[in-house]
DNA sequence: CAGTGGTCTAGACCACTCG
DNA sequence: GAGTGGTCTAGACCACTGA
């Protein structure tokens, strides 16, 4: 019995890269550093990026994995409780735990509400405007780790709620890493950066830090949006990093709320 | 065994307030429509909003706990994890588990930062302005579930960063249930209104809703803020809530963002 | 040192979904 | 009915805290 989860450790070791010098029987408390179900979590994500189990198909089940693994059920099951919490995964029960899709362009961190405290989301729709090239200024460049100047990827993306624009995307990637994002990829993913970058990159975006401020419509944005200048609207900014944590995506967001609101999602 | 589990299912109905009809037989399954973690949750929630532990004192041991309630540790411990999550409890290895002070006024939904997407949330210091009567408008009538022109507390608080001017918060609350909330009270109370409420009325508010606006600031605002109308400022809205879902206080906050940015908390 | 939370296991049963 | 996730238990050991 026990040498068996010894060999599981030693295992898990090196799928984990990790490197111990010692002796087989410190081999359990170096690796206890990362308790075992974090281990597991590391795993499953590496498979999941690598594209092993495609989006919405089932990963093996919780037994099967907990053998491949050589780990008990509760342990695997608490691994993949997290991804879950993370949006990784979801569960289904009777059925099994599935790899979510890429997240979606408008992010997990607001929700755009028509009315107030309103309870139905409502349909946001994305429409892709284009692509162009951008340098990096201090503070992208800062953001996406850099040097100032980087050549830049930049997607434009329209939201409409019930035909009605609602939000203007900007997103800027660095170019020497994702310069294969052209308009015609980005079409394909239906207009989504998040979908584009995991099918042609493997990586899954996550939103690492947002932030808000009220500022005044530009003329520019104005005329995109289909409405007049200089009327207060919502200005978010949004870094989102590989599962990683490497930068991959710097995105600023500008809201109308004249005649909407953005209700955030009530946390825990 | 089974017998003594029974009655602790019993005693549970009744600590629940549920009432089974059926033959002990079936009072296991009619319980089962909550999982047992979810009920001892609901009995920890009570017992704490009855303020059976004060404050940044240990709760029993999840032994201790589990011989109290007749279960598991493993389903004390996941009813303690989610309470937990939600800012209820918070934990020391080594220590004990703890009912966290009332929630802060400034809320968990987003954290003001000086900087771009810097780390360091800074102290924020509340200052308290004053409280006054008002009357519900229809909009916060329907969302603290009053009818129109129903009594109110206002209460005004100031928020400083540095010793600079933030934002500014109105929280109106039932004057019938929290009439005695006076400025005394408040003051007493460091100008919090979430710890009066637990203080005085053992209430624990938690965010329920929020919603955010870009929008002009308007002059009387501007006023006490110290600083130019008319520039783009940000409008929070928060619906706060008791642990039981009764509506308790509207708030609203209008946030300068000219030299200040608001960070929201990354979700999970 | 004793007591606490944190992790892990093995095994059991339930509730749901599908063919 | 077979297979899946969801819950619960009993018992073990570890890591941390404080006296």
């Amino acid at each position: 019995m026990w040498p068996l989860r010894l060999i599981s450790y030693i295992r898990l070791l090196f799928t984990l890269d990790l490197i111990s010098d010692k002796k087989t029987g410190m081999v359990r408390n170096t690796l206890r550093r990362l308790p075992l179900y974090a281990q597991i979590k590391s795993v499953l994500l590496r498979r999941i990026g690598e594209g092993e189990w495609p989006a919405n198909l089932a990963l093996p089940s919780e037994w099967e994995l907990a053998a491949q693994l050589d780990v008990s059920q509760g342990t695997v099951r608490k691994a993949l409780g997290e991804l879950v919490a993370q949006g990784v995964l979801y569960r289904r029960q009777g059925l099994g735990t599935f790899v979510a899709e890429a997240a979606d362009d408008w992010g997990a961190g607001c929700l755009l509400t028509p009315g107030l405290f309103g309870e139905s989301p409502d349909a946001l729709v994305l429409e892709f405007l284009g692509c162009s090239r951008a340098n990096a200024s201090e503070e992208v460049a800062a953001a996406l780790q850099l040097r100032r100047g980087a050549p830049l990827i930049r997607v434009r993306q329209l939201w409409r709620l019930g035909g009605i624009a609602a939000a203007l995307d900007d997103a800027l990637l660095a170019a020497d890493e994702y310069g294969d994002l052209d308009a015609r990829t980005i079409r394909q993913c239906g207009g989504s950066v998040y979908v584009a970058l995991q099918r042609r990159f493997g990586v899954r975006p996550r939103t690492q830090s947002e932030q808000l401020r009220g500022v005044l419509l530009e003329r520019d944005d104005a005329l995109v949006l289909g409405v007049a200048a200089d009327v207060p609207v919502l200005s978010l900014l949004r870094l989102s990093a590989s599962v990683e944590g490497v930068p991959v995506e710097w995105r600023q967001r500008i809201c109308l709320t004249a005649t909407l609101a953005y209700t955030m999602r009530p946390g825990a």
